[in-house]
DNA sequence: GTCTATAAGATGATAGAC
DNA sequence: GTCTATCATCTTATAGAC
């Protein structure tokens, strides 16, 4: 996670947020509402208020490099949401169950529609768009590893802390799609309960 | 589960399956594998073997309506999946690790691309599309009954088979995501064997 | 960097012969 | 029921003025 120099939270252009800024957060939210097919250029460039010509300037090479930029910056997004819900508690099935009440708050307030910001273009983009999968790849990685920081810093080994970081991941992942398709806050809380009894058990 | 007429399995027109229910096969295993969006009706009626007139034919209401035939069919399909894996044992842990197993086996046969049938469309439409957000829906709660019902038959009580199919249910198509974009068996076995911890810590 | 206009092709859907 | 031809629209992407 290198970070670039246009990373800088203000932008030398002006008071708010550069334009490439724009694009890219309007792609984030769009492709994680309505996946990537589903999702035009236009409608992008519109959302973020920005020409179309401004989007090919950033993005030269089109829609999939776009992409890229959109799940990188959906990856840091998620990956700080799942850090502020671990900072909660030093008890790591405490922290997970925390985690998944944010995330139950968040799909509530966006009235289910911003559930994880990869998935949708991952299983659109499976073994077809290889820059996009290794995006998608890069971003769960990223996620499994932090939960797995914080189960080592709990006193877990190497092998379970990695394994039962991938079943938390895992379990959210499937647990945000439940709760979207339920419009319900249930599948999260109940599964986040279910993953603190398990880390219990396991320590 | 009412069955109709047409789900026969010998159609009446010929020796091998009738037209409508090779472009509804097609579509699903399509919406399965590249999103709803993101597969055409022409792909469709090609991969059927059968004719854009066809597809018109049986589908007059056009894309949306076929989008509901397939859920509907790839919600049978998985179902089906889910019984024959539970029906292998009577301790629902070993069930439902063997489940993971089969789901795992099925998922590295098909070179990781046929996972859920029904999660990319589901996020692709949720909110835009209500009659396929419907049968979404509609398929996620039939499979969390099928795991409720190995429950409750295993002695849980009706509110612990209840949440424990939905926990169960959450993981498994989290990490069926998971693994389709790790391209790797890891965590649905790893998900597998936790979410049979789980349930003999509950037993 | 921003903007408009437009090219080139794909998309969902329809018409009507057979 | 099947097939081809076609329409209207939308899509990604480019050109070139400012």
């Amino acid at each position: 996670m290198e970070t670039k120099p246009q990373d800088v939270s203000t932008p030398p252009t002006g008071t708010g947020v550069g334009t490439r800024e724009r694009v890219v957060r309007a792609a984030s939210r769009l492709f994680q509402r309505q996946g990537y097919e589903g999702t035009g250029i236009k409608l992008i460039a519109q959302e973020a208020e920005a020409t179309l010509g401004s989007v090919y300037h950033f993005f030269p090479r089109g829609k999939e490099e776009l992409a890229v930029a959109a799940i990188q910056y959906g990856d840091r997004e998620f990956a700080d949401m799942l850090n502020s819900g671990l900072a909660g508690s030093d008890d790591p099935a405490v922290a997970v169950e925390n985690c998944a009440r944010a995330l139950a708050a968040a799909l509530r307030e966006s009235n289910w529609a911003d559930g994880c910001p990869v998935t949708a273009t991952a299983l659109e983009t499976l073994g077809r768009t290889p820059p996009i999968q290794q995006a998608c790849l890069d971003a769960l990685r990223n996620w499994q590893e932090v939960l797995a920081v914080k189960f080592r810093d709990s006193g877990f080994g190497d092998e379970d802390a990695r394994e039962l970081a991938c079943t938390v991941l895992s379990a959210l992942e499937g647990a945000e799609v439940t709760a979207q398709v339920f419009r319900s806050e249930e599948p999260l809380l109940t599964t986040g309960r279910h993953m603190a009894q398990l880390i219990r058990s396991r320590s």
